[in-house]
DNA sequence: TTAGTTAGGTAACCATCCTTACAATTGGCG
DNA sequence: CGCCAATTGTAAGGATGGTTACCTAACTAA
């Protein structure tokens, strides 16, 4: 049985000051009149809003607008994007932490690093926590709360379940920073951190976008209707491991060789053909194995855009890799394979967010957890 | 940018009206003080829901519960379930009109059916009202409302955006039925009715569920947070024609035989393996050949059973064909190409609901549409 | 018989949104 | 030049739906 809970009249006017704020956040500056339209509640309403949010010094109002039309001019109000801050650290890299600052327009103001030297489970999270605590003394502005992207299976508490690397394993690394750090902390997958990013930055389609990460390992992120999915388990878009090449597949398929072992135990996943230090050691430079791999990317991928008719499949990681004969193979494939209803309308391209995606992607989890914001 | 719409105090109303329904419908009779704890509202709040339900028709006091503990007996209230009924029609045959009238309950009281007769376009149209018109006749109690499953792509009004076989496209069914009746109508995929009969009747799991059906073609309904997936063009779950066998893979899958050409005009469509005139023609009674189809099936869904992170995926289809040597070839198939932590949990069954998947799926239609039961 | 517990109802209150009405300000038109 | 229509933002009053606090009824255990 489904069990939803109940909505309290605060949750309605929380979700409409949301709406507000998504408005904002995504069309700029507009008048009370303007977001009454855009939000379907009366004008009365967003006043209200307006006003508490303006004391709450989320936004500010500019001044009256240059009006064109009859009437009384529209004063604009506009959420103070460059007076917020927050935190996003990606813990993505075997080698180092990766933080930054950022403002509310995603602009990242600083960035701060520290080398992992290796460490592992308490000893990592303190460096992170040590991390968060550098980025707050390097804020100019009030800082609304902290996003962190990990490796592994993280539930929606922000406890991550297991990252085997990190020596994690029910380690409720959002609670204990938050704890630390006296700030609200916001913990996701590396994946679906780059897949908020590319929802809320890049611009995708959230009807049905998938994001493949490829690094050390190969994730995915998927939102379908505007949001995550988690999984049974919390595991969801654990797609590296995910045999793509057997025996026979690499009789044809010659470029890439037999199946290789992986580190999960298994033989011929994804992964061995698709992570960076598979492609840098047996496919680099050479188009024939790119392709190849671009190949069996697209026979694996298949199967899920069709099941969820997805609108767009992004891919991040190093374009000299990627973004060549791999990318064009993959799309080709990806079309034979399906009926043209599924294939007509999908896009397959690569980040416009560079190595970045992960970071930002953190941002966002603070942008959505504390303002409702996507 | 996701578009989210206002919340009225009248909506959250509803939603706390199909809480306590949702509660009634599966846990059957309850107090209201049972109801106010299993819901999170107080007993004012549920007493006076319960006042108007009852007031209604749909839910009846029972009298005192037998009281085993201390204190005052509490008085039970039950839905009426036997006191109403719902139209359910089935679309899916190429030759027969299916329909039926149901009790709350999901108790099939009628069945009706008219042969199609090669009927397609409006005269399919007015045949489905005729059949519904005749179930409003032979229900004997007042009718809650009508569901349609039909194949091809259905949008979330009820509009069926095409369906070849049916001379449909663009058929705003469920407004015609409407007008036609004076019922309300509601009308899904024939997939995604018979994974919501699933979710509601077959007790299946609905944070990762795919149902598959196995019949003149092959289709899927996926429910992720008790919700149906629906894709961005209203495709979700179109799986029967991703490429399942190329050439090389029958040279090792020999029982097989080379890839058949497909009614979508490409080759090696999973349907020209897994549809049942392809299994009748090519792999009844030949545990080998059912077997090989069970593994090209297995290959098919690795990749959408980890991205997703499924709990379960449920075969619907001829139980002689499906559940033997295809079901547990596809199942080991799926174990070998995916990590534990995905196959772990992983169920691959039968459908415990026979034929009638996407007839009480039809039904689970209206109990969600005028009840928000799920 | 009395104390304690549970069910269910009533009354007063609070939050939120809506509708209606109005002041302020502008462009266009006679 | 002055009036009207359009538009924005605010104020007052009403409707809805929830909460807390309190009351009575009916039962069990001592």
């Amino acid at each position: 049985m489904r069990t939803t809970t109940k909505v309290l009249p605060e949750d309605a006017r929380a979700h409409h000051r949301s709406m507000v704020l998504q408005r904002l956040f995504h069309g700029g500056p507009s008048s009370r009149a303007d977001l009454a339209r855009a939000t379907g509640l009366t004008r009365v309403t967003v006043s209200d809003l307006v006003t508490t949010l303006v004391d709450e010094g989320l936004v500010t109002e500019l001044g009256p607008s240059p009006t064109g039309r009859v009437g009384k001019p529209a004063t604009l109000v506009a959420l103070r994007t460059r007076d917020h801050q927050l935190l996003a650290v990606d813990l993505t890299d075997d080698l180092v932490l990766l933080g930054a600052v950022l403002d509310l327009e995603g602009e990242i103001v600083a960035r701060r690093s520290v080398p992992s030297d290796g460490r592992t489970g308490e000893a990592l999270v303190d460096a992170v926590a040590d991390l968060c605590r550098e980025l707050v003394t390097v804020a100019t502005r009030p800082v609304l709360g902290i996003g962190v992207a990990s490796p592994g299976v993280v539930d929606e508490h922000g406890t991550v379940l297991q990252a085997p690397n990190r020596g994690w394993a029910d380690v409720p690394l959002a609670q204990l920073l938050s704890a630390e750090l006296g700030l609200p902390v916001h913990v996701a997958n590396d994946a679906d951190a780059a897949c908020l990013a590319e929802l809320t930055y890049g611009g995708a389609n959230g009807d049905g976008l998938l994001v493949l990460t490829v690094g050390q390992g190969v994730g995915a992120g998927i939102v379908l209707d505007g949001t995550l999915v988690r999984g049974t388990r919390h595991a969801a878009g654990e797609i590296g491991h995910v045999t793509a090449l057997d025996e026979r597949d690499s009789r044809d398929d010659a470029p890439l060789g037999l199946p290789q072992r992986c580190a999960c135990g298994r033989t011929g996943c994804l992964e061995t053909v698709l992570a960076v230090p598979a492609l840098r050691d047996r496919a680099a430079g050479d188009p024939e194995a790119l392709a190849a791999v671009g190949r069996r990317l697209g026979i694996v991928l298949a199967p899920v855009v069709s099941a969820l008719n997805l609108a767009e499949v992004v891919l991040s990681g190093p374009p000299e890799l990627l973004d060549g004969p791999l990318r064009l193979a993959a799309r080709s494939t990806l079309r034979n394979r399906t009926m043209p209803v599924i294939s007509e309308d999908l896009q397959l391209r690569m980040t416009a967010l560079g190595e970045d995606g992960a970071l930002r992607g953190a941002a966002v989890l603070v942008l959505s957890g504390q303002l409702g914001v996507t």
